[in-house]
RNA sequence: GGGGAGGUGCCUGAGUGGCCAAAAGGAGCGGACUGUAGAUCCGUCGGCUGAAUAGCCUUCGUAGGUUCGAAUCCUACCCUCCCCA
């Protein structure tokens, strides 16, 4: 059976989208691969990139693509209705979506297609293509959108409100009891395997106040650490949350921070060369402002002044802001020092 | 092709010569509190300077110009939306 699953081309408010380099598109790709893989058997599944048939589209086979469709049709969309109503741009480009979408399904003899609700009119474009070319239109499973942290827009990565399938135990923990309690069914319905029957039953106790929602959202955070990561790293999540935010000490799995021993001047580093090297802020202000607000702790005393020199030894535990934890460790030189890697 | 409206910080959106790094709200961040990174309240919210009751740099579509002084006035250009054809 062949499954198709769209990855959304993402249209943000302004349109103009830089074009990814070949080596970019190879790299998310991977990524996404990653992903992919903690729930699918990479055995019985094949990646296809649409490129491989998109890109071998005359300029005439576009227009005949393209004349199997209205606007009135494109406009169907709620996305597109709503954007004219309110006299905001549409990219003629943008009528194009769908339809290479659709293709993708002609290309690959789709018999399912898998999407979001809001996908639910570019999957119907699949089953119309499908139709024109002589083939069986696919069957089309389109799946409730899921809210993300801030509980009110769908969970994506460019509105910075994800939880990532591959996001270290910690902060998915983390992220998962940062959701309204509102959204705790919704989670469990959507993302585990717990029966439908026993999360009724939860949410009846958390109305009737003899479940406490946090409890509950634990065991959210914890099912869903579990199923990515293992009962193990579960368990440590939940000790580690638990530790830091209502004991406020250090979880086990803080970050290791090293500083080269050559960098401390007797022993001591000033506290602003220490907060760059965390890589939790954007700018110098940005790490000041921390500062001055008391949001920096070493070894749980609340380091207040700019202009201050601390004392580091191997061991020592830097707090930042609410949710940075790192654990200081001195090396000998330079080049075993670690910088921030990049997150993706 | 003709006519009209508009482009402001991450987003929405006020501002029509100096009091503007720019109102207000949202997001973010920090603090207090707590039941959690939830709720609420308070604060903060361009950047740089070893740090500051200071200074400097950059930002109001782009490029020039007027002015002691420009988000604000002028010129050209780019872009968006609406109406007519």
């Amino acid at each position: 059976m062949i499954l198709q699953v769209a990855l959304a081309i993402q249209r943000g408010r302004k349109e103009t989208r830089r074009q990814l380099t070949e080596e970019e598109v190879q790299r998310n790709a991977r990524t996404y691969a990653e992903q992919v893989f903690k729930v699918l058997d990479p055995e019985k599944t094949r990646i296809a990139f649409n490129s491989t048939w998109l890109s071998r589209l005359t300029l005439e086979e576009v227009i005949v693509l393209a004349s199997r469709f209205t606007v009135a049709r494109m406009l169907e969309r709620e996305d597109f209705s709503r954007r004219l109503r309110e006299g905001r741009p549409i990219g003629l480009h943008e009528f194009l979506y769908p339809l290479l979408q659709g293709y993708d399904s002609v290309a690959l003899q789709a018999d399912v297609e898998l999407g979001g609700t809001d996908q639910r009119f570019n999957l119907l474009v699949g089953r119309d293509l499908q139709r024109e070319f002589g083939q069986e239109p696919q069957v089309i499973i389109t799946m409730p959108l899921l809210e993300g942290t801030d509980g009110v827009e769908k969970m994506s990565k460019s509105l910075g409100n994800y939880i990532g399938i591959n996001e270290p135990p910690f902060s998915m923990f983390g992220k998962v009891m940062s959701i309204p309690d509102s959204l705790i069914e919704k989670y469990f319905v959507l993302l585990t395997d717990v029966p439908l029957e026993e999360v009724r039953k939860k949410k009846e106790a958390c109305e009737r106040g003899e479940l406490h929602p946090k409890v509950w959202k634990e065991e959210l955070a914890f099912e869903l650490v579990r199923l990515y990561h293992g009962e193990e790293e579960a368990k440590r999540a939940l000790e580690d949350f638990e530790r830091a935010f209502s004991q406020k000490a250090c979880p086990e799995s803080a970050q290791d921070l090293c500083i080269a021993q050559s960098e401390l001047v007797a022993g001591k580093l000033w506290i602003m060369k220490l907060l760059q090297r965390t890589g939790v802020f954007q700018s110098k202000s940005e790490a000041r402002r921390c500062l001055e607000q008391g949001g920096v702790y070493l070894n749980g005393e609340r380091i207040s002044g700019v202009d201050r020199d601390v004392p580091l030894k191997d061991g020592d535990v830097l707090r930042v802001g609410k949710k940075s934890f790192f654990r200081i460790r001195i090396v000998a030189s330079r080049e075993e020092t670690s910088g921030k890697e990049e997150v993706g």
